[in-house]
DNA sequence: ATGACGATTTACT
DNA sequence: GTAAATCGTCATA
């Protein structure tokens, strides 16, 4: 499936993390963004790049693709393209439903609408490493979504990317997707708008 | 072996 | 608004 399509179509769905002891986690997506592969240069796959970092987007779709950043951070991508197509959807953010508890622990007491609002928040607040990299979420308990129907597009909104300023017209795209003016979204709409004034 | 760099977050002025 | 934190990964040598 298209990254571009599965984007908005994550919007809504059930991010659930089971961790070794039982204890269950989840949140509801509310922004994503597509990462087209190949032909973009903002993706780690830039020009068929595969290094022993990215080898999971190269993978199966329902692959999850975890990486490391910036010394300290961890983002979560799920690979969609056919094998050996290496395309994904980064999840940016989560309005928390299970597990709050768990979530306040390992982020350190913030407020409940920033305990997943943006790609490595969510990733400590549901202890999503790279022990995950490469599993595979149809399958797995440790990681999975639970699928809901798809919201009509009037719901969303579209912008561009964030933090890939580096990848010239690819960085403009509007390859970006939040529920409208949800409180839990990593960087809102306005601000955003704001930052390309 | 070395150097540069992040698909970010946080704290601080 | 700006800057610091912090280190695995990759390209270069």
């Amino acid at each position: 499936m298209p990254p571009q399509r599965l984007a908005p179509r994550l919007i809504g769905c059930l991010l659930v993390r089971t961790l070794p002891d039982s204890t269950r986690m989840s949140g509801r997506i509310v922004e994503t963004e597509a990462y087209l592969g190949v032909k973009d240069a903002a993706a780690h796959t830039f020009g068929g790049r595969r290094t022993l970092r990215n080898e999971a987007m190269y993978g199966p779709p329902g692959t999850a693709y975890v990486y490391f950043t910036y010394g300290m951070h961890h983002c979560m991508n799920i690979v969609c393209g056919k094998e050996g197509e290496p395309v994904a959807v980064l999840v940016r953010a989560l309005a928390p439903v299970e597990g709050l508890e768990a979530m306040r622990v390992r982020r350190g007491g913030a407020a409940d609408r920033l305990l997943c609002a943006g790609p490595a928040r969510l990733c400590k607040a549901m202890d999503i490493d790279l022990t995950l990299n490469g599993s595979d979420m149809c399958s797995g308990d440790a990681l999975f979504v639970e699928v809901s129907p798809p919201l009509p597009a009037r719901k969303l909104t579209r912008t561009p990317r964030i933090g890939v300023d580096y990848a010239g017209d690819w960085a403009k795209k509007n390859l970006r997707w939040m529920l409208t003016d949800d409180p839990n979204v990593s960087i809102s709409a306005s601000k955003n708008r704001r930052a390309f004034r």
